[in-house]
DNA sequence: CGGTATATTGAGTGTCTTCAATCTCAGTGG
DNA sequence: CCACTGAGATTGAAGACACTCAATATACCG
């Protein structure tokens, strides 16, 4: 079926055979809206590259209150940060838009990571990445005002999901998942949209938001 | 010179060939307190080894504002994810207690990560852990108050640093340091500090703290 | 078309920050 | 040995920012 394991980018170093032998292994399945591919504390048996659609990663705190770490799109990989230290999931993830994801059976993702060390560089690397990004959204977080790291994020997801032909964003959020990637109350989401949408910097038609004045919200975001 | 890399946990896969070959590259060097080992947004060529000392580890952000990220002590490896990902450095690296690093070139590091799948497999496994704190540190700062942060860090200073004879952190920081952990202000630090002290929670001497109530310091930091 | 989930708005409040003044301590030089 | 100095620590007061709670409105789903 129309699975691009092989499209990935993670997954370009792999020869022919090995491609073949994750072809041969692998396992598609679509989920809805709503689904949990895995949660937070299970153990998971194998990771999933993602063909189509979009999750949320998330970890949930005091009283249930998530904080989404992630999103994961086309080509991204969840799940493997437990298998590399054959841990339990130390997040959930939840589908946001119909998705079809790619099931890789552990020992095959540890097979490939023993076998071939470009492989294995680039998962360091994706990894290398993906800390450093925490890393800098720690820092955000303990220094920016709740307005400033909502502009950002706004910024963030319309680089990584880019706009539909009306200039809306692609990813579609509830207010509580916006707050959930902010780290604040939904409330304080809903005040600040309607306060940026009256300074005109986005525009909203329910759950869908477009930017209007990019370098205004970079601007405010400190994003210099 | 009295260098301990191969007690180090990451170095636990090489062989003996490797392991000799890390002794006659690298190079031990001491340095004092306000030392700085790398600066964020330097091309670093190399990595280090903590033989002995703290160093803490810190992205600068708005108006200078330091958020501490990690700190560093004997065993600990530091400056090996800008190697992996041949980027500039992402954090600064300087020394809080007098420190003897040693230093690993950066061609060392990528040809063991190359030839031994098991060496690469533990560093994965670190940047994983790593990353695993990160998104926890994420959670965390978004959704505790700074109480409850504060009693968090302490707990996590005893726990990595320990206390000597009479029961003080081993590890002394200005109230600016830990206020650039915690995120937030120094003042507040202070003042919750005393807070503490006056509920019997711990004691001050100076700069040094010594805790005197670790449950009752868990249960305000939520980590039941 | 009902029912539920989500969004919105307002009011009140608490936590934390900022700014400014003062204090303490360790190190320095006379 | 002591005054001097600068860095860090402390305290107080004022105010901003963001949260909570509660009521209401709107959108979405079957």
């Amino acid at each position: 079926m129309g699975c691009s394991v092989a499209d990935s980018n993670i997954f370009k170093s792999l020869s022919k055979e090995e491609r073949e032998l994750l072809n041969q292994e692998k396992n598609c399945n679509s989920y809805l809206k709503g689904d949990i591919i895995y949660h937070e504390g299970n153990r998971i048996s194998g990771c999933y590259c993602v063909n189509k659609g979009i999750l949320k990663i998330y970890k949930t705190g005091i009283e249930g209150k998530e904080q989404i770490i992630a999103f994961a799109q086309k080509g991204d990989i969840i799940g493997y940060r437990s298998i590399l230290s054959s841990e339990p999931a130390c997040t959930t993830a939840q589908v946001i838009d119909d998705t079809l994801l790619c099931y890789i059976p552990s020992e095959i993702l540890l097979s490939l990571v023993k076998s071939n060390s470009s492989f294995s560089l680039d998962l360091m690397q994706l990894t290398c990445k993906e800390l450093n990004q925490a890393n800098m959204y720690i820092k955000d977080i303990a220094q920016k005002t709740v307005r400033e790291r909502l502009a950002e994020i706004l910024l963030m997801l319309k680089t990584t999901f880019g706009e539909d032909g009306e200039g809306y964003l692609q990813i579609i959020l509830t207010r509580e998942d916006l707050a959930n990637i902010v780290g604040t109350a939904t409330e304080s989401v809903i005040r600040l949209l309607s306060e940026f949408k009256s300074d005109n910097l986005i525009e909203l038609s329910n759950k869908k938001i477009k930017i209007l004045n990019l370098s205004a919200l970079k601007k405010l975001s400190y994003d210099l």
